[in-house]
DNA sequence: TATTGTTATACTCTATAACTATA
DNA sequence: TATAGTTATAGAGTATAACAATA
């Protein structure tokens, strides 16, 4: 199917291979608990274990009303648990079970075999370059 | 908030930069029936007047099920026009309107002016080379 | 029997607004 | 007064399944 003059605009490739990407990887994870909209928020939570709802939120930009159930689902699958603040009662604080360090890890290696079918593509002598480029489009578009 | 491994991974950063072009994209339409979600729709019908619902689906690989209600919230805002198949008469023909040309004329604009901006930052020297490399992922990625 | 399109229904993900409890 | 989290609710956008009309 032919879409003219769309087929060379920058945004609307960077589109199509997204999508690509995000389905293959999606495909692979398999397991339901796995899903890749919960990557980003077991990395955060891995790497700043402590922190509040509130600091999740900010850090995957989603409002308090959707990290609510987001961080239930995951309580309830068991990969994260949530403790009181001694600091302030109002607060909860986030921390990866074993299993949700797994769940993590098990992410992550699905990630890297991901990556290795893309830098197959791209090729190792383009892509520092190529991931420069998307990281300024991210850092710099408005 | 330091993602760890994830900074460095083709597939997260196209994601991130995927979602920072289309939000950008789509604060600029503006005008709810100029939805970049309709783009692609528009684009199909302008360049093939006539398809069926049928094949609008398969060209923008959605469920007949999805189709329905987009084409109808098209033809409300009178931007599409559904005619039934002089051939089969189970068919129904899109046609766009000529407000529905004009819609996809300025969503055009808008794309253009859009990557105009992803130009500049990509530069005009490594363009292609990026572009043949996204619609490499695209289209080998399995 | 198979296909086109519609409908009913449901699921996911998201947000806004109103609320409770703290601060 | 302001903030952290919950809940109720709603709106996109998608799909599956059952159906009527037609092939």
């Amino acid at each position: 199917m032919d879409l003219g003059p769309l087929e060379d605009f920058v945004g609307f490739n960077l589109r199509l291979a997204q999508d690509a990407s995000f389905q293959v990887f999606a495909q692979h994870t398999g397991e339901p608990h796995l899903r890749p909209g919960r990557f980003a928020s077991l990395m955060v939570i891995h790497r700043n274990p402590g922190l509040t709802q509130r600091d999740l939120g900010q850090a995957i930009a989603r409002d308090k009303s959707s990290v609510t159930p987001l961080v239930k689902a995951m309580e309830q699958d068991g990969l994260v648990e949530r403790r009181p603040s001694p600091e302030d009662r109002r607060s909860v604080t986030l921390w990866l079970t074993e299993s949700g360090e797994k769940a993590l890890q098990s992410l992550l290696a699905h990630a890297r075999e991901h990556d290795r079918k893309l830098d197959e593509l791209v090729g190792l002598e383009r892509k520092a370059e190529f991931l420069r480029l998307l990281k300024k489009i991210t850092a710099e578009l408005k």
